[in-house]
DNA sequence: TTGACAGATCAGATCGAATCCTATTTAGTG
DNA sequence: CACTAAATAGGATTCGATCTGATCTGTCAA
């Protein structure tokens, strides 16, 4: 999945996202749209802190916070998201059966599930020459009840 | 998937530990089975903080430090393993069509794939009502080509 | 049973990510 | 153009994870 964009495809994808912030009330800041595209323009997954030093090149005095706030803005408006998972403290599990993850993205409860269809999940082919695979999973983010219940966020 | 264990169940699993430590040529020491006791006692997918905390009602003196090594000991040796992706950095991903990732546990890397099957996964019905399902994906842990060449770790 | 030692532990120091705080700046509006 | 709510900069703080160096202790061989 390289990022080979056209200057048009970037410059639909940015006013696409000035458009997006507008409708969310959000300001449409050169901080911003600076961040957005950096995002865009890699296939990395890149932290905040890597996104900073991209970014840098062209707002020299942008801060480190503010990419972080922004980014997470961005994921709240869906134009972009977080990789599974990243940016909680280490969890781990002592269940050795089968067993599936659920993660609430408010509270960061996670919750076991199991679901046999996805105990044996074939792996796509064109991986198994590429990697060394070790573990497989179906991994599911929502807002679980007591957070939904709670009066909004 | 409550932890409720006959107590023999508990003898079972932990003379299986301290098998499973020997073959790997660790200590049997009484930290590290405190540890483990404590880990599959739950079923809250605790930081290695939490852990440290149940830990100390048996061994007043036990340290964070080796509360932590200890579980990444134990994922290290099968005996219990890291939920996935977390104890990382926040990292962010532009790419909003469907797609799925692949985590280099060695160097963290993180890398996109894309298997048609797995878009459109069908959610337990069973799920539905108790949680708000906001993202669902296939997610794979190995290594990658790159680590597995660099002679071992 | 004992002694030696590799491996394990402890406690405090350090590092790094994320967040908070407050003064300042700015996009959007009329 | 002026006003205001929102956004930003950057330093301080918090918290999780790791490192370091000084002990301590399972394990194994004698």
């Amino acid at each position: 999945m390289r990022k080979i964009m056209e200057k048009m495809d970037i410059e639909v994808k940015l006013r696409g996202f000035e458009d997006r912030c507008r409708q969310n009330g959000l300001k449409v800041t050169p901080q911003r749209v600076a961040v957005y595209k950096a995002l865009i323009g890699t296939d990395t997954h890149p932290t905040a802190e890597e996104v900073h030093k991209m970014v840098r090149r062209d707002i020299r005095s942008i801060s480190l916070d503010t990419v972080n706030r922004t980014l997470l803005t961005l994921a709240e408006i869906g134009a972009a998201f977080q990789v599974e998972g990243t940016g909680q403290a280490r969890r781990f599990d002592g269940g050795l059966e089968d067993h599936q993850h659920f993660r609430c993205i408010k509270c960061g409860k996670i919750v076991d599930f199991h679901y046999e269809p996805f105990d044996n999940i074939e792996i796509p082919a064109h991986l198994k020459g590429q990697f060394q695979i070790m573990r497989k999973t179906v991994y599911l983010e929502g807002i679980c009840q007591t957070c939904s219940v709670t009066t909004s966020n």
